[in-house]
This record gives structure tokens, sequence and C-alpha cells, in this order.
DNA sequence: AATAATTTTGTAAGCGCTTACATTGAAGAG
DNA sequence: CTCTTCAATGTAAGCGCTTACAAAATTATT
């Protein structure tokens, strides 16, 4: 593999000569440009990010953690950052936390080791202090979907609150008054928010909570069939059902059809986030949008203007407002 | 951000003592391993990955080449490639090709750039040409879901036209006589090797094959729509329909829904990768498994043995066998 | 034409590590 | 008690680049 000092003995010039023609950021003579630009080519001259790396202490990379490599939402999420940051000539260096504290740790640890220009973190199991920290050390760091106190500039999230309120509201406008609830597990704070919305819509609605109407999943579909089943018994004769996300409303689905109903005309179920797969489901599923598109656009923005000085083309916003996607689960009482 | 150099003047110590014990690779006394490590936890100190690439001219980091970076089937080789690898503490940079020659090339160049140790290619669009100048240019390269010629030892398949003659055979086991075929796009090799694999099926249960029969989609969601709608033009009253991979199942699934099918006793469908999200489908969708799971985990074991001298636990294999996943949307006629 | 101002190019010192080789010191052999 | 041997540590030369600073070449000024 050739190096810079080839190119250069090649070209008949120094090393500068060809660090600047590489990098464009000095005045070279047309003509010199022109013989180093040959050398390079004959060569196959192809820069060591590495070295580079190491000398100018810029990757051009950004870390992106994620909880989990699978899945329509991160899915989602690494899509879109890496084609906004590509667009940019920088590039996305991805890891996984799995929602572990510790491999998130060690996930942030190895993206800080190589150097990442910026971290872009949708972390769930970390510490707020360790957050703090992180942003105290100075590595330009943006939070996706968790709100950090003290922290709001880096972070962009959804308002989960708001959003778990629509999802009932949702349900009450269209005639239910019995309604269950499968939330996320309750320590992580959006799961908390979508739950605190959806009793301030029951409150409202003058209709009274009860702490049986609310099964605690985890977040993936087989608790969705668990809290099903759960809410049966001891929620029985609920007409509607809202899911504090879709792949649990999925599950949901499946042990509503195994327990003989039919969806909407018998149960009405929402669910929240609108990953990709939900207008998949059958029947499609009415649902929450969590702008984790848009999101993770933003924080590619941001990160682009605060860290390589490319002015972002949208106004930078931290707080993103949810939606209710009517399709075919929700039916009228 | 402490330096090696920091830490060996306050563990009283030499660069290369400091080194010795980071690297574990030379005797250190006891004694001398203890102060720098006390050095090295109280300064907080996190050696540079960069540097120490540029220096060992090992990074550690194997690049994986995916497609898209959302989808069931890419997050599953994405999570399994990840996951062997980091066991073995190793670490994987993830970038996408979108299929495109241009971009593929691109981002392997990248991978290349970054000094990948090793490269795993999801490769559809660059010319087999290429992964061969890539293979000789001496950097480990595997190939997953791709047979190149003279690459044997590089690449990891699935028997595609085994798993299309599998799809098919089902289906006539099943009593069905007139079938209809939604296809990839059939420069892929992977998509014309399915097609091959029905074509013979239907040969050897002595059905004659129409040209009407088959619909050219683009492995799409949308396509399996479309394929659905123009089949009941060419090709009407067909009683089964295979799908040359799961996203088209699904949105044939939608359109024969619309147009009034049951599935499956009006309409059988058979799928084709057993995506995590087609057990989510209704009814759930029948399918052939791609052992995408397994290659990866291959792919990644092989690289751990060849680059790293780490035993693979499993024995090293090329070839993967396509399985029929009986689920709901194949009926009996 | 001589000098100043400016542009273009070269020199060399790092960036933070690894590692071949040299040095030191202590233990074992005689 | 001296001479080997060998284990533990140190010295210093890179890895392939970037970038201050210096030097040379070119252009402008009078």
């Amino acid at each position: 593999m050739a190096t810079i000092y080839q190119v250069s003995e090649a070209a008949g010039v120094s090393l500068a000569t060809v660090s600047r023609v590489m990098n464009g950021n000095a005045k070279v003579s047309e003509r010199t440009r022109k013989k180093v630009e040959d050398a390079m080519a004959s060569l196959g001259y192809q820069p060591n990010a590495i070295a580079q790396s190491l000398a100018s202490n810029r990757t051009n990379s950004v870390g992106l953690l994620v909880s989990e490599l699978h899945g329509s939402y991160f899915g989602d999420l690494m899509s879109t950052v890496e084609h906004v940051l590509k667009q940019n000539g920088k590039h996305v260096i991805i890891t996984a936390g799995h929602v572990d504290e510790k491999r998130e740790h060690e996930a942030i640890e190895f993206l800080k080791s190589r150097r990442c220009d910026a971290l872009i973190l949708h972390a769930e199991a970390v510490s707020d202090d360790y957050l703090k920290t992180l942003v105290d050390s100075k590595i330009p760091v943006v939070v996706i979907n968790r709100k950090v106190d003290a922290l709001d500039e880096n972070c962009f999230v959804v308002d989960n609150e708001r959003g778990g309120y629509m999802a009932t509201k949702a349900a009450i406008d269209a005639g239910h008054k019995k309604i269950a609830y499968i939330s996320g597990p309750l320590f992580k704070k959006d799961a908390s928010d979508r739950l605190a919305g959806h009793k301030r819509a029951l409150q409202e609605a003058g209709v009274t909570f009860s702490e049986n109407s609310v099964f605690e999943g985890d977040f993936h579909e087989s608790s969705g069939q668990e809290g099903m089943q759960h809410l049966q018994r001891t929620f029985s004769d609920f007409t509607a059902l809202v899911c504090a996300n879709d792949e649990m409303a999925s599950g949901a689905m499946t042990a509503a059809r195994e327990a003989g109903f039919d969806i909407p005309s018998q149960l009405s179920i929402i669910g929240f986030d609108n990953v990709l797969f939900s207008r998949y489901l059958y029947p499609k599923l009415t649902t929450i949008n969590t702008p984790i598109h848009a999101m993770g656009e933003m924080a590619a923005y941001w990160v682009l203007q605060h860290v390589y000085d490319i002015k972002s083309p949208i106004p930078i916003e931290h707080l993103f407002e949810p939606e209710v996607v009517n399709r075919d689960t929700l039916g009228k009482l």
C-alpha cells in the first residue's frame, strides 16, 4: 500500500505538498497539483485514515450508540444518521448497548477510544451522571430520546407524556371508556412518561384509573402477549388497549386473536412508535408516531454544525411532537 | 486525556513497560505491573486506539458491509456478526452499500482506509472482478450470500436454487397445480437461482411453466402488491403464490386481502428468508429459512480463525441449507 | 533593476503508541 | 568470588500523516 512518502517521491515534491493537495487547505500551484494527482493515481494511493487521524486529531467519524442493531426503530435511526453524515463526508461507527449499563458503558468507551469526533447516543441504561460527565469531558455528545436534566442542549426527545395522552385520548374520542394499558418497564423515563399521559387523558375524561388496568411489560413482543392474557383476568371487558410500543401491540394482537377477539370490532388496539412493520400487521396498526427519523436527522445536523462547522439546513430543535397515525385497529364504539 | 507518557512518568517506569503491561505480551514483574496499573487507574488512562493501530498495524476492528441498515435481514446479520466478534474483543465497523455499485465501492474503500483487519461483505452490486482483486490484495475478505467463482473459500452462501425448489415443492405437495411466482430482480444471482429452483420443481411435477406466471419485483414490499395485482390479470386463478422474499410476500398478502382472497383457504402464499417479522404477519407466513444468522456467525468465526488465530468453536462450512418453515399461509388443496 | 510583498514549497517536529535491540541486575555455575 | 545466563527494564526508531515555521520562488512596486 503506497504511502504519502512514495507519492511525494514519484511526484518530485515534498511530503507537505502532497498532504496539501490531499486536504486542499492551502495553496498549491496548478502544475504541482497535477503532478501530485498523477502520482497518486498511478500508485493507486489511498490515504491511511488512521495516520491522518493521529496527526490531525480528527477522525471524521461519529459514534452512534443504539440499543440493538436489529428492529425497525433502530434501523430507521441508523439509516437516517448515516445518510445525513455520509452526505457530508463523515462516517458513522455503530455500536450496540443492549440496554445494559455495563455494555452501554463499554460501547461508549470504545467509541471514545476510537477517537470519534462526536457521539450520538441512544443510551437507556447508563446513568444521567455518567452522561453529564461525558458532556463535560468536552467530547461533543447528543442524546436521543432521553431527557437529561441540565443537558437540554444535547437532548433530542419526543414529548412522551403528550404521546401517551394522545393515544388514550384517541380511544376516548372513539367512545371507549374501559381502557387497558400495557406499559414499558417503568424505570425507563419514556415508559413512565407515556403512562403518565395515559392517566391524564383518563382523568380529563372523568374515568377513574385502576391499577388493575395496567400491565408492565418490557417493550418486547412477548410481553404484549402476556400483558393481554394478564389483563383479561385482572381487568376484563375492556374495549380498548393502548400499548406503550408497537412490538407489544403486535404481541397483544396475537393474544387477542387467539382469545377470539375480532380487532377492532371487539377490541381496539393502539400502539406507539410507528415502527416500520406496524403497517404490515393485520389489521394495520393505529399508533402514535415517534419521529425517530426526524430526531436522528436533527442529531446528525447538530453534530455537523457544532463539530464540523457545517451549517444545518434546518433550524435545530430539541422537542419533537408525537402524532396519531390512524390505521385500522381503533374502532368507534 | 492522559497519554502513555504520563502514565510512565507517574509510575516511574519507561514507556515500553507501560505498553507491556497494557498488552500483557511480555514479562513484567509483579511489583512494577502493580505500579503501572495504579498509575493508569489514578489518571483514568484510556489507550488511544488510533495510535495503537498506527503503531501495531492492527486495528482489532472488522468492517461489515450490508446493503441497508434497516430491515430484519440485515439487522440479524449485523447483530450476529457483532455479537461473535465482540465476544472475542474485536469491533465491527458497519457501512451500507445500498445495492449501488458506486456506493458499495466507496463503502469498501472506506473500510479499507480505516484499516480494518478484515472485511465481511454482503455486496450485491460490485463486480466479481473487483471482489477478486480485493481478495488478492491480501486484506482478508469474506463474502456473504454471494458465490464468486474461484473464491469458494471466501464465500458463505445458501443454496438458493434449492430453496426456490423447496418452496414450490411444498406448494405442490400441498396439492397446488397453478402456482404463480414473484421473483426478485433477475440480475441478482440469488433471485435468478431461486426462480430456477421454482422452475425445476414445476418441471419435476410435470407442470408446464408459463412466462405469465412470474412477475419480476424488486424485493420490496410494494412490488409484492404490484406483483399480486399484475398476476391476477396475466395468470388468473392460481391457488398458490411463491414470493422470492418475505417483504414481497407481505405486500402480496395485503393486495390479496384487498382483492378479497382469504389466506390460505383461497390463496396460499409462501415467502423466502424467514425474516424476523414474518412471524408477526397475519396469518403467520410460511416461508423458507435463509440461515442468515448461521452465515453471519460462520463468517465471523472465519475471520477470528484466519485473521486473529482464534480457533473457531465450530467447523467452518461454506454452503448453507435452506429449510421450509411451516406456518399458516400454505393451505392444502 | 532593486527591493518588498506575496505565493509556493520544503524542513522537521510531533501525534501516542509498539517493538527490536541494548542495558541492567540478580541468580546460578564453577 | 568471578563469569554466565536470563529475566526485567529502558532506549530509540519508527508507523503515515499534519502543520508550524523557514526557505525559496514568483510577482508587484517604485
